[in-house]
DNA sequence: AAGTTTGTTCAGTTGAAACTGAACGCATTT
DNA sequence: AAATGCGTTCAGTTTCAACTGAACAAACTT
């Protein structure tokens, strides 16, 4: 009956990012001069935009920077993690947008420059207002819509079962507004 | 300089989930027999699931099950949101193995039926329980490996460098440890 | 023991998104 | 005004995970 579930699970933890994607050993995957340490912050952040829904070469970017004692331009970033420009302009204006990154502009010279955002209070506002807070408010409208067509619609169903249904999404309601409560206070708490 | 930058943040506003995948509306998804209320949920509980790296399919079955009465089997939900059988067995695997969904056995019937979780209190301590502490104590061994590794190649790096990077480091050590104290508290509040 | 019924597993397909090379646009320099 | 340096955009490729059909295994029914 629940015979083989070793592999589900282990699944399950590789999409949650407990442990690497596993690639494959045998690609030393740049040629690159990083040390040990960039190359684990950079896999780490990897994986952890990954699990934000982001590419992972943009959480790759972000890690490289975020060890970087200096702005690095396209060229260095490109190489560091052989990305072609593209990628890296595709990327770095994501980072940009979500206020990760900074371009900084450099004396007398005609390249873009980055450096990544450090102040971390300033990263979990960020997100916080522009996603969570959003994410929010549009599945409360969502689930307000649907109080309101199962509504509509009791006459077709029974009465024990749009009273279930009734009951679970109320059930739904009051979760939403604890959390409405809680995200600030863990804003305050992390930033 | 900074030209085009609508198309990116529609990317990422649909990314984070802002809103919804836009469907083609062409295709009337399933000829399913759902009222609007189900639908709506189904729909909600996908891209939950898919914001949380999951099959979209797997918050689909949850948000079925969520809705439904009594408990259902699998040709029932396959037949719902038109899904091979596979996919049903997979995905109510998934659920089973988060602690999302359960077996319930019906008397005199030789399938297996399927009922949501619905004590929230329930799946928010389980979610905490095997997800983000796993992830949480993956990432502080992580960390601790870096700052280890950091240490060992002190010499590669130039002086000035060495402690930028300790110190960033150090400050992801901060942040997490904050994580530790934090993530308990939601748990407690939401459930 | 042959035949159903039900759920799982596996190999292959599909679809979507990430990535790339090349073309382009816009400055700046000669 | 040609040439060079930089970044963006776009069309095409590659990659990867979700999904499926079909074969399979297990439990039950005749």
């Amino acid at each position: 009956m629940l015979s083989g579930d070793l592999p589900v699970i282990l699944g399950l933890l590789r999409q949650f990012g407990v442990f690497s994607v596993a690639k494959p050993v045998s690609v030393p995957p740049p040629p690159s001069t990083l040390a040990r340490t960039e190359n684990d912050m950079i896999e780490a952040c990897g994986r952890f935009a990954q699990s934000l829904g982001l590419a992972r070469s943009v959480g790759e970017i972000y890690g490289l920077l975020y060890l970087s004692p200096e702005p690095m331009n396209f060229e260095d970033i490109a190489a560091a993690l052989s990305l072609s420009k593209a990628s890296v302009s595709t990327g770095t204006r994501q980072l940009m947008a979500l206020g990760c990154i900074r371009k900084v502009w450099m004396r007398e010279e005609r390249k873009d420059y980055f450096e990544a955002e450090q102040e971390i209070s300033t990263l979990v506002r960020r997100a916080y207002e522009r996603i969570l807070k959003e994410r929010l408010k549009n599945s409360e409208e969502h689930l307000a819509e649907m109080v309101a067509s199962l509504e509509a619609d009791k006459s077709k169903y029974g009465d024990e079962e749009f009273r279930v249904k009734q009951h679970r999404l109320k059930q739904l309601v009051k979760i939403q507004s604890r959390l409405r409560k809680v995200l600030p206070l863990v804003d305050k708490i992390l930033g």
